[in-house]
DNA sequence: CGGGAGATTGACTGATCTCAACCCGGGTGG
DNA sequence: CCACCCGGGTTGAGATCAGTCAATCTCCCG
């Protein structure tokens, strides 16, 4: 991790119409401290570790992170990816617990930071912000409860094709109309829940029946509606 | 659905200090209405369906209530039980979105209604309110990202195990040690994530392996232990 | 007593996992 | 420059966990 930041550039990123904090007033905006920008991270960098103690919120400025559990013999299990205008660990730091996840770059990427007791003031203080927070925690916690349900009833199959669609409406396409996420195979895996070579050969089999065309990492989806079929969306 | 109950018995169920409405000031407790006492469900009584408009909070006084969720193929995945001092709903009352859970009473229940502007504005104006609830979403948050990578990583005998063990910290016991909820098979399929007939094979295999009792659907955990070691927790 | 729901058991099937071998491309140290 | 290594990616074979189907049983209720 690398401050290379420059105050207006962090000041800039909480203006953003969409921002969480886009209902702070002009004084709580102050209260938030400015002596250094955003933080920069490489890919594969880690930006906490869970069972580690978070000491605020993390504001996704730009880039990918992923967050997940690792479960009992060392397997990742993604949770969910943050992406620019996302915040992370909020939980932790509202609940006042060890972080139960770890987030880890998958693209360079840039975060501020703002501490806890700021967050917790303006929660406290500020209406339509706790508001807000509150609306992002319930949307996450619907998206778990839906994330429940099918990995305890769909096949592999019908999962992988469920996370290839959400993968394309939550992701930019690049120009190609290819996913601009690269992901390995395993980490593929690690969201759908299951093991590597079944996704290998899951997206082999999807790319056989023109479904998907693959180069690489890169993924690009062909027959939106069968995935919707495939996947009982 | 039926309304016996009487008004003080209405307003003492908010007086509890662990309830989330502990934090209301005298003024806004008195915002509540108070024409009509907690309603009362029987079991197997719907509270709200998947799909349908809630218009505020319910608040368990006592029972226990299952949140399920149903699956393509019309299999419940219950998400969560709601027992005494808990609260239901708050999700799509606070993100204006239809229900994405179906609450039903499992035993004999008594709850509060609590209109949902209302609990929007005390968000907004009570700090410490809006705190509550905001942990109260983030506890949630935690334990769904637990059950996410425990159904997607571990087997259907290390679940059940796992199950077990919560049911036992979550619910009291009676006065022979038997867990005092009482669940079908089925329900206890549609918790662990897998098939009734895999649920009886294996709860048959830890009693013949002296970890659990079982006379008909009351269950007693007798090797907390090896339910530990099992469920890998 | 008949009916129905839930519980149980057995047999079978098949989706997925595991293990192992092999490939490929990029980076690196000698 | 080249051999080597390492992290992904692929493929095949075999093992197995767990789901499905079907028959039966046990209560409990009207």
């Amino acid at each position: 991790m690398e401050n290379k930041g420059s105050v207006p550039a962090f000041n800039e990123c909480f203006r953003d119409t969409k921002s969480v904090f886009r209902h702070l007033t002009k004084e709580e905006f102050e209260m938030i401290p400015i002596d250094h920008g955003p933080d920069f991270y490489k890919r594969g960098e880690i930006v906490y570790s869970e069972g580690s103690r978070i000491h605020g919120f993390y504001y996704l400025l730009k880039g990918i992170i992923k967050i997940f559990k690792t479960g009992f013999d060392g397997k990742e299990q993604i949770i969910r990816f943050a992406k620019k205008g996302d915040i992370m660990g909020f939980r932790s730091t509202i609940s006042n617990e060890l972080a139960c996840t770890t987030a880890k770059a998958i693209e360079d990427s840039q975060i501020c930071f703002v501490h806890g007791d700021l967050v917790k003031h303006f929660v406290k203080n500020n209406g339509d912000f706790a508001t807000e927070l509150l609306q992002i925690a319930c949307r996450e916690l619907g998206e778990a409860n839906d994330y429940i349900t099918d990995i305890a009833q769909k096949t592999v199959r019908e999962r992988l094709a469920e996370v290839l669609i959400h993968l394309k409406m939550e992701f930019d396409l690049d120009r190609d109309n290819f996913l601009q996420i690269s992901l390995t195979r395993e980490e593929l895996a690690n969201i759908v829940g299951t093991a590597t070579e079944s996704v290998i050969r899951l997206l082999s089999e999807f790319k056989a029946d023109k479904l998907i065309e693959i180069h690489g990492r890169r993924i690009r989806v062909i027959d939106e509606k069968a995935l919707h079929r495939i996947g009982n969306i």
